[in-house]
RNA sequence: GCACCCGUAGCUCAGCUGGAUAGAGCGCUGCCCUCCGAAGGCAGAGGCCACAGGUUCGAAUCCUGUCGGGUGCACCA
């Protein structure tokens, strides 16, 4: 429960007081009220629009309405004003002491607080990352892997019990070729000299995989037929190439719970389809030839061919989907339901999907496989995150895939630091694209929101050091010293606790670290105030009565905002150098 | 041709799921250190929230259409 929850029922509960007294009429519905803090903080600590969304079905003035609300809600505690504004807003003000119990228990709280249970310990899987295993982490996965870590992270401090997952596509063609390319490292390593041709993977990550393998086998595989080595060497190459991938991901503070392998899917492909089956979904059909071209030939090669197809038409896709092919295998597409569906059967009550942006194409016909399976019981939220251009001091890094030349995550991790990575790939909204600029994310000055909000943090670690300098001795804080603009920040830390919820609720972690910028400016403002007027400053020696009061507020905000970063998955700063 | 995402200050972006005169950084114009870290802060100029309709007491936010920009579009993974 947070203070805008507490007030919010108050609201309510006066609105009950004047339906029982007869002032309202009776079954108002109240839905649609809301008590927030309003834009602009001179209108007060808290507004309700209660008044204009109930004068209408109430059949009364708007104005009237309002006068018996703020009558009402006078007499509550914690209130200190309550009045009529603007076209019908009810504005309150809270009390002072309001918000010193919220300093109190900043620093009470600690870690958890902001930690809320809007979760009702649902059971919600955060699929993230899911990098095909056949090269290393590169950036274009990196913003995926942070946003669905960090919502994993958002989603469990709100309440929500939290699988994070990773989904290996260790199955079908690709993982063939990779088996292959390791097979000519593998010979590299034992000391033949290899050109890797054309279709092949060239990259160097394939370099020590090939040692690897050499090692376990000696030379015993090299003049094997393909079909005695391919197997072994696809799923030894596969698990090289995850445990690096782990390691990548460990780099960025992310440890996943489940690593789900496609390959391991077996009869639940057939499952997913007689389920899909018996509800009237599957038929034998022929898909239409798009109206426009598509792929780079233009859809030239186009021909009608029989297909075991979904109808994802009945649940918003434009085209059914194919499940199996005209050859009898099945799709790419069969896998991914059987593999929701396996999600289902494991109990989960919500599933999130990161996508990355040229996998947008795929949304609605998971969507429609999901509601499809589950009867609309749970929902496949899918979020898409969108592209990151490297840049280097304004420059594009050059990056191509086919050379197997491409700047790994590990590299920009040990260039910037995780923390950075972390943070940076949350200052834009994931849907929008992203430039991802080496100088400017190291940079240290206010526009770059790192920087900015790890220097606040310092700026009140650095309080307790200059305090122990000074040898002064604090009394008990007494809070009520703290006067209208150190509580404005105190305001500001209580709303993190609002913040938390909302950007749970609507899945998007970039809020935690937007706040905690404006946060930040709040309390750089207040610190500079001191020098402008040195008796504003946090450590006064002549006056430990307000240093004590200062003091205090200062750590409950340096609570907020490590709590915020935690909750990211960036750790605070406390100095920087 | 179809689908999805985006169009907010000169530039880069927020905008709390419909609220009050639309916010921040950079850049521009001025200020503030005999220093609690100025790596900061304060103030000013700068907007028809792409455009046109609609819903509503109320729209940057929801709906429809138009125009721009991006991405993806049959058995590939």
């Amino acid at each position: 429960m947070n203070l805008f929850a507490d007030y919010a029922a108050i609201v309510k509960a006066a609105l009950d007081e004047l339906i029982a007294a007869g002032t309202l009429p009776a079954g108002l519905s109240l839905a649609n009220v809301t008590v927030e803090p309003p834009r602009d903080a001179s209108h007060g600590d808290l507004a309700t629009n209660a008044a204009m969304v109930l004068a209408k079905p109430a059949g009364m003035n708007p104005r009237a309405l309002a006068e018996a609300l703020v009558a009402a809600l006078r007499s509550k505690p914690g209130i200190a004003a309550a009045e009529v504004a603007g076209p019908g807003f009810i504005n309150l003000k809270l009390a002072d002491s309001v918000w010193h119990a919220q300093i109190t228990a900043m620093l009470n709280t600690g870690a958890d607080y902001g930690r809320s249970t809007v979760g009702q310990a649902k059971r919600i899987n955060v699929e993230y990352v899911s990098a095909n295993p056949t090269g290393p982490m590169h950036m274009g996965h990196c913003r995926g892997a942070v946003v669905g870590d960090a919502l994993a992270g958002l989603l469990e401090y709100a309440g929500w019990q939290v699988t994070r997952e990773y989904y290996i596509n260790d199955a079908g063609g690709q993982v063939d070729t990779l088996a292959r390319s390791a097979h000519l490292r593998y010979r590299e390593a034992l000391g033949e000299t290899i050109e890797i041709p054309e279709g092949f993977y060239p990259g160097d990550y394939l370099v020590p995989v090939g040692q690897a393998l050499a090692a376990e086998f000696g030379s015993t595989q090299v003049n094997a037929p393909e079909a005695d080595w391919l197997a072994l060497f696809r799923s030894r190459t596969v698990a090289l190439m995850m445990e690096r991938i782990r390691a990548d991901l460990a780099l960025l503070g992310i440890v996943q719970d489940v690593f789900f392998s496609e390959a391991s899917l077996g009869a639940r492909v057939q499952e997913s389809l007689d389920t899909l089956k018996a509800k009237g979904l599957i038929y034998e059909g022929v898909l239409e030839k798009p109206k426009g071209g598509t792929g780079d030939d233009g859809g030239e090669d186009w021909e009608p061919r029989p297909q075991t197809l979904f109808r994802s038409t009945d649940f918003g896709d434009d085209q059914d989907r194919a499940m199996m092919k005209s050859n009898g295998n099945w799709t790419y597409f069969a896998g991914d339901v059987a593999y929701h569906w396996d999600k289902l059967t494991r109990g989960f009550d919500a599933l999130v999907n990161i996508f990355g942006a040229d996998h947008a194409g795929y949304v609605k016909r998971m969507t429609a496989a999901t509601k499809a399976l589950s009867d609309g019981k749970v929902t496949l939220d899918i979020k898409i995150v969108n592209l990151v251009k490297l840049l280097r001091a304004g420059e594009p890094v050059k990056m191509s895939k086919r050379s197997g030349n491409f700047v790994t995550l590990g590299e920009v991790v040990e260039e910037v630091g995780k923390d950075v990575v972390r943070f940076v790939m949350l200052t834009k909204r994931p849907e929008s694209m992203m430039d991802f600029d080496f100088a400017k994310v190291v940079e240290q000055s206010r526009d770059n929101p790192v920087f900015y909000v790890q220097y606040a943090h310092a700026r009140i670690a650095s309080l307790g050091r200059k305090l122990a300098e000074a040898g002064l001795a604090l009394p008990e804080p007494d809070l009520t010293l703290l006067d209208a603009d150190e509580l404005s920040v105190v305001k500001m830390a209580a709303n993190f606790p609002r913040i938390v919820e909302q950007a749970a609720e609507a899945r998007e972690p970039h809020r935690i670290a937007f706040y905690l910028g404006d946060l930040a400016a709040a309390f750089h403002s207040q610190w500079n105030a001191g020098n402008d007027d040195a008796t504003r400053r946090f450590v006064l020696t002549e006056r430990p009565d307000l240093t004590a009061a200062r003091l205090a507020m200062a750590r409950a905000v340096g609570q907020v905002i490590r709590n915020g970063l935690a909750v990211i998955g960036v750790a605070a700063a406390e100095e920087l150098h």
